[in-house]
DNA sequence: CGGTATCCTTCTGGATACTG
DNA sequence: CAGTATCCAGAAGGATACCG
């Protein structure tokens, strides 16, 4: 294989960014691709960039919007979500004061991305409930090639 | 706007698996693409899915691909991965046993928008560094009328 | 309203030792 | 080689109470 121009499609980029992460080299270093797929990855960071994708959102009405978050992480979550400079914090004094947050141009970006994935997700639940139940019932019956010995058991 | 037919770009549908998830309502049943997120949110899969699609990696190549880990969270998230779908396992009845791991169809189909997000994690880290040093250093310098403007927009 | 502070449980995952 | 089994520490996160 010559080493061509390099490649700049998606695919190619997620292996140099992989490649690069193998490099990094854990413990010290922490890689930034990890390190962004770690923050959204967390239990609540989604729903809340997509809750504020949708309109921006004071503290109550993002409480009211995911039912299941306690004050607590969700304060957190957007203190975590403010220092990525996805999200921004606006505060009006009035009485009782009301605090703003919505989107930045940096988190709006990661709409496109995000977005795919949640269409990827809800195009492809059904297969993948169907894997579990026929690992489920069934478990090893498929396999068909002469090559190989039967799998699992 | 007339929303006679219904949208198809990622962000509509984006919209509306969020609504969809919000009508789920979290505790007995649990929302796919939630679902799914978690399963790929988790601390190893999204690494080993894209170990996979370099190449098939036997059990002892992964291992090795992914230094941290333990064969413990190795053994336990390729099963994960096993039962939604997304890998296939093949056992060679050599001596000593060969296992055989590769993505599925389905798992492949995953790569797309996982390299959509990957790519964004990489195009974008440097402004969240600088996001997360402009909050150490200025602190409170940068926040603009914490009593002031009461106005509303 | 928009948070903090504190306590306490659960869940993740690392270390280690053993097996077919 | 490709796992299992067991134990345990630490992080994530829920419940509750309180505050400006």
């Amino acid at each position: 294989m010559t080493d061509m121009e390099p490649l700049d499609d998606p695919i190619s980029r997620t292996v140099r960014a992989f490649e690069q992460l193998q490099s990094a080299e854990g413990r010290s270093a922490q890689c930034p691709v990890r390190d962004v797929l770690d923050r959204i990855g967390d239990k609540w960071s989604m729903l809340m960039i997509i809750a504020l994708a949708l309109r921006p959102h004071r503290f109550g009405e993002l409480h009211r919007s995911i039912p299941d978050i306690s004050k607590r992480m969700l304060t957190q979550t957007l203190r975590d979500l403010e220092s990525d400079g996805l999200i921004s914090r606006h505060v009006f004094a009035t009485s009782p004061p009301s605090v703003e947050y919505r989107l930045t141009p940096l988190g709006t970006s990661l709409l496109t991305p995000l977005a795919a994935l949640v269409d990827w997700a809800d195009r492809h639940h059904g297969e993948i409930s169907e894997a579990r139940a026929r690992l489920r019932d069934g478990g090893e019956a498929i396999e068909d090639e002469p090559q190989f010995a039967a799998s699992r058991q």
